[in-house]
DNA sequence: CGAGATTTTCAGCGGTTGTAGAAATTGCCG
DNA sequence: CGGCAATTTCTACAACCGCTGAAAATCTCG
């Protein structure tokens, strides 16, 4: 336990790190069901079968594990590169936010095969695991929270309720949308078209940014007095 | 085969119809993978286990028709509601377009809970069995073109190639903010803040029309002159 | 009613799943 | 080297999976 320092230590970790991160590509590729522990350990390159216990006690746990990660991966991500935007003197437009919150348009210089599924495996939490997802991103929404102060800052003027509904809507977008385009990666059929555009990812942030800036109808601001009201 | 005519079909048709609408639902609430076919039998009130063998020859077979069926269904509908629209003089704008193609803004008059889980077990197929899905919705797309040459007529001048894009992310969209709006009328934790208001709606509407009628930025051109060019 | 087709039930098959736990192997340190 | 803990391998088990095929029940109609 208090051990031999970390040298030992560092054997363990080094092939429970491997089998997380063989078990998220897993899990993002062919969703979470499709996924068994024998799969996941033969892909990490063990002839074993008892090692997923051995180091997460359970399967369930492994996949809690992994989604607390990645939801804490992407809020750490995402706070770093927005404290890099306002040292450069905070976002100036929407868009600039709208590019903060959708995570993985592949960072040019990182390296290579690392998140590269963590959008698609939250996708498929999303469908089979819901209150785990919500849970996990719960605790790891300091990003989130900054960038809405943005928006609020930002945006044309707009009943509070609304801006807030569009902020959850494009969270959702830039999920579904992260997703497809790392799929679209491996992907050569049903997304790669899509993807491989040049102009998709700026597209997609100039998207993004319209759903926020959108114009308020009349018709929602009339829903959304009828919500105060009742 | 020639048989009794239809009553005695009528029997076997209808307990063939209940397990695909208990098929369906299980389907969308569990995600695909986590339904067996006893399940679905057992939910259908039946002892027995194997009738979806019987009518259905097998389980893949099974999700074959379900999502062909519930392609087809969502394009008739949107077919339906836009012919309605063009009798009445066409859309006028982006967002009314946008509002043919949010499928299952709970049609108020319509039978309860038809078509409650179409958009969740599209989104569960999505993750699983993305190919199924594209192959189902390239045969079932008439009312997706038919919006297209609306949108393409409504929108601001725009590349084609851009208008495309948004045409395909706001498809997306709108798959996931319905699975979400269907989730949130059983799930009272996560989405039924968001749907439980009436605004919701209305400005979900208002932001897909705004995910096409966003300014294309300089940066987003640029890229498609490159596109072009190479 | 009774023959014949349709529909439902049921026992069971081969295979896979998650997990447990004993056995073997490896690595470290005195 | 010998002892000990950390790690890996392996066997086994109970539960569940999709599917088969024969038997039972139900229905239709002459």
């Amino acid at each position: 336990m208090t051990a031999t320092e970390n040298d030992q230590l560092r054997k363990g970790e080094r092939t429970r790190l491997r089998l997380k991160k063989t078990a998220l590509k897993l899990f993002a590729q062919r969703g979470i069901e499709n996924v068994s522990v024998r799969d996941i350990q033969a892909a990490a390159g063990q002839k074993n079968n008892g090692s997923i216990t051995y180091y997460f006690s359970s399967r369930d746990a492994l996949i809690r594990e992994i989604v607390g990660d990645v939801a804490a991966v992407l809020d750490a991500d995402n706070n770093r590169r927005l404290d890099a935007l306002e040292a450069r003197g905070g976002p100036a437009s929407v868009r600039e936010v709208a590019e903060i919150l959708l995570p993985i348009v592949d960072r040019e210089g990182e390296d290579t095969t690392e998140g590269q599924y963590q959008l698609q495996f939250f996708t498929s939490v999303l469908i089979t695991r819901r209150d785990l997802l919500f849970e996990a991103t719960e605790g790891a929404d300091r990003a989130t929270r900054r960038c809405f102060q943005h928006i609020v800052r930002l945006a044309p003027e707009m009943p509070r309720e609304i801006i807030r509904q569009r902020l959850q809507l494009m969270l959702l977008f830039a999920l579904s949308a992260g997703a497809s385009m790392e799929s679209g990666k491996e992907d050569h059929r049903n997304w790669a078209r899509l993807w491989g555009q040049q102009s998709a990812k700026s597209n997609l942030a100039d998207v993004m940014a319209g759903m926020i800036t959108a114009p308020v109808t009349e018709e929602t601001r009339a829903a959304v007095d009828r919500d105060r009201a009742g």
